[in-house]
DNA sequence: GTTCCTGCAAAAGCTTTGCAGAAGA
DNA sequence: TCTTCTGCAAAGCTTTTGCAGGAAC
C-alpha cells in the first residue's frame, strides 16, 4: 500500500495546507526516497534543483505534515531527527555498516510483555540494529 | 537483579576509571533514581549537594560509563538524551501524562517480524507510549 | 486583495572541545 | 609524583523564532 502523490495532495487540501512548490517537492522526495531522511539529506537533495530552498522551509513543511498526520518523526540516533512518510505501526532496522534504515513488519499481537498491567498503550515503536543482507553479502565477497 | 554500588565501583576499578567524588555521586544517583534521567535532571538533583558540579563533568562521566558498558543511552524524545543503568534488553514505556519512563520486560523470542530475512540483528529496542496506571487512576478519581 | 508561506538572520538549547588548575592513585 | 579529572568558557550542531517580501488562492 504505497502512498501516491495524488492521495497526498488531496490530503493537503483537506487540511487546508497550501500546495506550495517547496511543499510538493519535499513530499515528492519523501515518496520517491523512502530512506527516513534527515532535514539535511532532504536539503542536500533538493538544493540543486531549487537553489533558493532553505532549511527553515523544510523544517516548517515537515512540522506541518506531522501535524496533519501525513508524516511521522523518528528519533533513532542522538542528535538527528528522521522523517517517515509511513505512519502505520512498523519497525525500523538500522544497518550499522551502510547506516541505511529499513522498514520491517511487526506482528504487534504476538509480543509478550510484562510490567505494563493497568497501563494504556497507545503507540509501539520497534528499533532494531545490526547488519543488513546487502552489507553481509558484500562482506562475504572480499573480491569487491 | 538490582545493580549495587559495590558491584559498580569494582567495575569502575576493573576499567581503570578513577573513583572521583563526582563519578560516585552520579552513579549513586543512577542507582537510587531509576527514572532514565537527562543530564539536566542529574545536574539539578546533585547541584544542591555539590554546588561546584558542572554539566560538563556529568557529560564526561556518562560517556565514560557508556564506554565501559555500565550505562546505556536512550533517545526517546527529540532533543534529549536519557541514560539508563540497566544495559540488558528491555522495553521503555513513556507516560504522556506524567512523562515518566518505565521499564518493562519483553520476551524477544515471541516477536514475529517480516522483512528482515538475511539480516543480522544485534540489538532490539522497544519504545511504547501511552498513559501509566498511576495517571489512569488519578484521572479516574476527579476528587484529587 | 487576503492570507499564508518562504527564507534570511538571529537566537535558543543540547552537547562537545580546549585547557589550566585540582584531585586521585 | 604522575596521570587523570573537573569545570569554566567557548565553539559546534540542530532546531526554532521573528519578520519582511513573495506566492497561493
Amino acid at each position: 500500500m504505497k502512498t501516491s502523490m495524488e492521495d497526498l495532495t488531496s490530503r493537503l487540501k483537506n487540511n487546508n495546507i497550501r500546495l506550495s512548490h517547496q511543499r510538493l517537492k519535499v513530499l515528492e522526495y519523501m515518496v520517491h526516497n523512502r530512506v527516513h531522511p534527515t532535514v539535511d539529506q532532504i536539503y542536500n537533495s533538493l538544493h540543486a534543483e531549487i537553489p533558493s530552498l532553505s532549511k527553515t522551509t523544510i523544517y516548517n513543511t515537515l512540522n506541518t505534515l506531522i501535524e496533519a498526520g501525513i508524516v511521522s518523526s523518528l528519533t533513532i540516533e542522538d542528535n538527528e531527527v528522521r522523517y517517515d512518510i509511513r505512519t502505520d505501526a512498523h519497525g525500523h532496522f538500522k544497518c550499522k555498516s551502510c547506516r541505511n534504515i529499513y522498514d520491517f513488519e511487526v506482528d504487534t499481537d504476538s509480543i509478550k510483555v510484562e510490567g505494563l498491567n493497568g497501563f494504556r498503550v497507545d503507540t509501539r515503536d520497534f528499533y532494531f540494529s545490526g547488519i543488513c543482507s546487502i552489507c553481509l553479502d558484500r562482506e562475504a565477497k572480499p573480491s569487491n
